[in-house]
DNA sequence: AATTGATTTTTCAAATTCCGAAAAAATGAG
DNA sequence: CTCATTTTTTCGGAATTTGAAAAATCAATT
């Protein structure tokens, strides 16, 4: 998926006992440990909660919740505020999610190339990888401007609805293209999103053959995007760069700069990596 | 970034029974959930660990360390790779984490670190960050001298004549270092403003060398500053904390003994934003 | 080819640990 | 001043976790 090191994974199989993996999954998740990350998670999404709130919301004990919180503010998980009496995530929650980002040389290697981008185009720069049929936003170098595109890290997005997301979904295994184009639940943002089965795979098309995509405010009114796409050694895309801004300043006359911009980037950043932009034919995979 | 919310948090009081806070904390940590927790935080500082090695590590035993990371891994916080057999932080762990910078407000964050450190040294704190090639000053807890320096937020700056943009000059990208240094327009303020590239290349290296820069005069007559940078997740100088008065109160041998205040302060600011000031590399945390 | 060694996953019984109700402690509101 | 609200602690019962050991599989080696 993110892992751009995957070498010779193909033909090795794990040691071991194999999973169960029937309905035998309940034997091995501890209760007490998942109901506690579904404590922290279900926090994460809240932007302060007291005590007797999260227990309404969850259906939980507030003692079992208070020594959960507790726990988990130990280790920076959770933070309390005092004054408010309200509970938020904490840093360290952020710390450590974000060595995740570590795993790959992708997000420090791209961060050159995105402020360049930014500085070049002037609009805000994104970073994104596909993480389970969807777009990850990784990383994003804002522009100076005061009305501007924002993706803040760790917000996820359908491929089908995103610059970064279709340039992807272009340049993926086509099996797995074809398989998520057989869905049919493709959301729609705006009158122009492509939930269109045909349309989409026209677009597609078109992205191939000149590299590049285009969001033409097809997940937000009034926000275009153009994303290409990066390469790994192996010829799989990876990751998506993009650049966002209005409407207004990333007008029809400015995508063609703004296009080859881009390109230019993604070209850097997938030589930064090794990568290779090799059409993908490379199918001893099975 | 000029989010100015409510302070009223000096009066308010918790309500419910207070924290014993002795040695009773004990009593309120689940075990389990903290030796899960710390096999996360363990794993996430790892590039990828066997279980067995994880077992090792940890003293814990493989089956424990197994029930923990299938847990964590139905909920996306912990990935296992089949194909090397190695575990390691997930995508939900990032995408959790990452919720914590939506209330991560720098000015809020700043704001106690300010008071203590105005506290601390008895002169007016300030926090600045850098906006295109200037400071921006964005907040400030004054000292209760009658004489006192004053940066109203708002107030601009460039970068050569004012100790947090030396600061942030010092611990700059490189590339945008150079190009601010091959500017030849620095207006002069003082006598002692570093108009010269030469001498303002010099300071920037002693900066770097010893952690916190000093503005003596070369703004404001009669004026001097000791600032150092604060640091986002990438290691990259976002803002900067500094302390400000006359050069009567702010004197030569008082010099040191504010610059580990200040230094202090703005590592505590990096940490309470998820910063991490050294550039990434694989550091032993212990 | 077959065996050995290494590693992951599952089973099982013992007991440690967690859980929830309810009490305690403190504050804010009326 | 009293009442209502909210957080934190206590306590005993019970369910859960835990580690040792067994099972299952693959890699390496003879």
């Amino acid at each position: 998926m993110t892992d751009l090191k995957s070498d010779s994974s193909a033909t090795r199989r794990a040691r071991g006992r194999p999973r169960a993996w029937d309905d035998k999954t309940e034997q091995n998740t501890i209760k007490s440990l998942d109901r506690a990350m579904a404590v922290f998670e279900h926090l994460s999404t809240q932007s302060g909660v007291s005590l007797s709130a999260l227990s309404d919301q969850l259906g939980e004990s507030t003692a079992t919740l208070y020594r959960i919180l507790f726990t988990l503010e130990t280790r920076g998980l959770v933070e309390f505020d005092q004054a408010q009496q309200l509970w938020h995530i904490g840093p360290g929650a952020f710390i450590i999610g974000a060595r995740f980002l570590r795993r790959t040389s992708l997000v420090e290697r791209a961060r050159p190339v995105l402020r360049s981008l930014m500085e070049q185009t002037g609009e805000t720069a994104n970073l994104g990888v596909a993480q389970a049929d969807q777009v990850l936003f990784v990383s994003q170098v804002e522009t100076h401007e005061s009305i501007r595109a924002f993706f803040p890290p760790g917000t996820l997005s359908p491929l089908h609805a995103s610059g970064i997301g279709k340039a992807l979904l272009a340049f993926m295994d086509e099996d797995q293209c074809k398989r998520i184009l057989k869905q049919t639940d493709r959301e729609r943002f705006t009158e122009h999103t492509l939930c269109d089965a045909g349309l989409l795979a026209a677009d597609l098309e078109a992205i191939r053959a000149r590299g590049f995509s285009i969001d033409g405010e097809e997940k937000n009114l009034g926000m275009r995007c153009i994303a290409a796409p990066v390469f790994n050694h192996y010829g799989e895309a990876v990751a998506g760069l993009s650049v966002s801004g209005p409407t207004s300043r990333v007008s029809p006359d400015r995508i063609a700069p703004f296009a080859e911009a881009v390109k230019a980037a993604a070209a850097a950043l997938t030589a930064a990596l090794g990568g290779e932009i090799a059409p993908p034919q490379t199918k001893t995979v099975e």
